[in-house]
DNA sequence: GGTCTGACTAAAT
DNA sequence: GATTTAGCCAGAC
């Protein structure tokens, strides 16, 4: 159950990713907790190394706000356009009043 | 099978 | 806010 496994919690990070709401953001242990493994918030990352289309990447970064995944895009920056883009704002890679922007999964979903 | 690295986190300094 | 320490798991060598 090895790669079942691996491809369910792929899916389920995927998923809730999507379900972030627009100008706001949430973070990898976030995330890892709302799919029940709150300790597995490095796989969530590389879970997301993949950046298929439909994902919207740039709403997801580590707990201080900073924006890790920047790599993803065509070019360096275009992850901070896109948030803003969206009402967050952003400054050196990292999102400003990241309290107020953050969305945590399991509080409120 | 061992070791290093990494889109991480939390706590302590 | 920045840096350090320790814990966590998967992939590459």
């Amino acid at each position: 159950m090895d790669a079942k496994q691996k491809d369910e919690f792929t899916r389920a990070v995927y998923d809730l990713v999507m379900l972030v709401p627009p100008g706001r953001a949430t973070s990898y242990g976030a995330i890892a907790a709302g799919i029940g493994h709150a300790n597995l918030s490095r796989m969530v990352g590389r879970a997301m190394s993949g950046c298929p289309e439909g994902i919207p990447a740039h709403r997801v970064v580590n707990s201080q706000g900073v924006l890790t995944a920047a790599g993803c895009f065509s070019k360096p920056g275009r992850m901070q356009a896109l948030l803003e883009a969206e009402g967050v704002e952003v400054a050196s890679n990292r999102i400003r009043n990241w309290r107020r922007v953050f969305w945590d999964p399991v509080k409120e979903l």
